[in-house]
DNA sequence: AACAAGAATGAAAATGATTGTCATTTTCAG
DNA sequence: CTGAAAATGACAATCATTTTCATTCTTGTT
């Protein structure tokens, strides 16, 4: 990783987790470091691309970036206040290797989400 | 309802479910109907009001709308060619819900696709 | 039929996030 | 130091979506 992304990683970290890339930006503008924007959205590919951040979207589509660890997992976020909780995929896993199997698929992948309101919504 | 909206919803039942407004709207123009693509989008918000269709994000941010109460699938899409095969979600619909009550979180809903490259890839 | 009020329509402009371009700057190995 | 490669950022382009506004349909009333 390189300088901006190291800033950018560290600015997401310090705004609570997640952010959009314009949000992003406008923090490391506000305390003085001076970045482009263009710059913030290459060095959040780039995190992405690293599996150093996940890409979520918004109600209204803006995409938002958060932190997480490697272990291959999904999410539970809330569709009110944006709070997410990392759960395991479980039979998911299975699942998805077996329908892929079935149909002749190869080299697959999946992606899983489950959205509600949360406790404190 | 009025014509539009019957349009409009009778085109996204006719495209396998789900769609995008630039879709429906192409799938509409294509097919001799003549209506604008704003009278689709507004059509749509419409259709949400009133719970008859509902809206979800594709994984580039762009809306899809999906005939409510149509029956809950997922998708086996190829990488390569977009070949896409409708399959049932099974054990996942149990998933998302256990894993929602388990957190507290209310109005629960899920999406799940399964990526991979099909046998004539 | 004639009329008007209001809803529906759609072309075009506006918006806003994201991506592409490209000239300039920084980094760094040799 | 020096040149190649990578990184940067101002700016323009793209694309889905929304807003605006003038025009056209509905519909009820006389």
């Amino acid at each position: 990783m390189n300088k901006s992304g190291e800033r950018i990683l560290s600015t997401l970290e310090h705004v609570g987790g997640f952010a959009s890339a314009q949000e992003i930006h406008r923090a490391m503008v506000r305390d003085g470091k001076n970045i482009g924007l263009t710059t913030v959205y290459r060095g959040l590919q780039a995190l992405i691309k690293e599996n150093i951040v996940d890409i979520l979207r918004r109600d209204d589509g803006e995409a938002i970036y958060r932190v997480c660890g490697d272990a291959h997992h999904h999410h539970l976020v809330c569709k009110k206040c944006g709070r997410t909780v990392e759960i395991e995929g479980g039979e998911i896993e299975k699942w998805a290797l077996q329908e892929a199997a079935h149909y002749g698929f190869r080299e697959v992948g999946h992606s899983a989400e489950i959205f509600g309101i949360c406790s404190n919504c």
